[in-house]
DNA sequence: CCTTCAATTGGACATTTGTCCTTTCCATTA
DNA sequence: TAATGGAAAGGACAAATGTCCAATTGAAGG
């Protein structure tokens, strides 16, 4: 991880962003630029959070674990994403694993200046609330298909949201049965046999090393109507 | 569902629930309270939201479900709770389905009058985030538990939770089977079938219609840690 | 005391999903 | 070209969980 101070690149990402106004008075905030290179995790499980930060370039994995090893990966998150927002409201340790994918840039601003002068700023506030709602409803939305859906209505509505490449759809589209498992909740044996039984009847077809959709009538037909969004 | 405009008792629950200074201006501002009996649904997944609930008094069941008709207890809801923010924010219909399980009441402010009088107002943006912020972590946590842990491990872990009487243990309770099986995500049949072998090894006791624990240290062996809070 | 009704309990079986491996397939590179 | 390594594919089996029902229990009311 690096440390950049050089205001006119933080200044830059700023304006890009648009935070200009919900950083109030963001020329006089301490606010740093912190990169990560591919593979290095940003907020770790269990932590103490150090600040707030704002995804501004790059492609970062968040993920959950359990004592056992298991994880679950939660989403992808593109510019501009949100960290540390529960952790400092709440006053908890770092909930959920976040690991740079590809070289990644945040805007980091530490979690005193957050409590004294932002938090009684109402367009920050207002631009908070939206990226956790936004969390909430997609965190629901997945529970609720993990949970009471099967891996087959799992994988069908996975493929029916990225197809629409909506922002929830971009969010989690990923290749690697691996992680398109893991995101599912399942192991890479089991979706695969799924994917196989659903090339059998001709729902899927197989190129390469990827899948693709043949019959997207029936695999509507199969989701039962659910998505990921 | 009945509408009281009694400004007094209006009055009463803006002071026992200190919402005076979050609801800024709140004697100007119009807030209905609205009762429900027992079983009456107060939200209606899919419905366009009319406005933001605080619940005030009684006892409310928050579920989600999917076309199949199956249904996941997501939590129990105690005063004070809010209601309407995720949908508010996002301006999206309802998400989830809100029931009272024993006569309840809420202070109602029409959406329109939260957008244009209190969305700019920092200290009821405080208020929101911080319930915004505790729904998004516990349904974070039983997101992960409910898909990392089988029904064995989360049955010790919703034992577990429930028996610090914390917070989030205290939304959580609840004595029947079948919300217990609704709440890990699974069938009353199963849940029954978990218990029995628990009972079995003398972790658990049977006694009339519940059940209670016997060894909560080996009981904590087999929740690996995890906890619903 | 008896009836009734809902919740609990559990049998029998089917399906889904996980675990553990081995094999296959490609892309990379020595 | 051949060797290598990682991801994909899949066989075989075990475990977890769901479905469908029937039997049982227990509290409440007539």
């Amino acid at each position: 991880m690096e440390i950049i101070l050089d205001k006119d690149k933080i200044k830059h990402y700023i304006t890009e962003f648009d935070l200009n106004e919900k950083l109030t008075e963001s020329d006089s905030l301490p606010i740093q630029l912190h990169t990560y290179s591919a593979g290095e995790l940003v907020l770790v499980e269990g932590n103490e959070l150090q600040g707030l930060y704002f995804q501004v370039g790059g492609l970062t994995k968040v993920s959950t674990s359990v004592g056992t090893g298991k994880s679950l990966l939660l989403r992808f998150c593109y510019p501009l994403s949100v960290f540390g927002d529960i952790e400092l409201i709440q006053n908890v340790v770092i909930q959920s694993q976040v690991e740079a994918i590809q070289p990644s840039s945040f805007l980091f601003i530490n979690k005193h200046i957050v409590e004294n002068r932002l938090m009684h700023k109402h367009i920050f506030l207002n631009e908070l609330l939206k990226h956790l709602s936004y969390k909430l409803q997609t965190c629901t939305t997945a529970s609720r298909i993990n949970l009471l859906a099967s891996v087959e209505e799992r994988l069908a509505s996975y493929l029916l949201t990225i197809r629409l490449e909506n922002q929830f759809g971009k969010e989690i589209q990923t290749s690697q049965i691996s992680e398109i498992s893991s995101l599912l909740g399942t192991t890479p044996r089991h979706l695969n046999r799924v994917i196989k039984s659903l090339c059998d009847i001709k729902i899927l077809g197989k190129a390469h090393k990827s899948i693709f959709v043949v019959d997207w009538k029936r695999l509507d037909d199969l989701s039962n109507g659910l998505r990921y969004e």
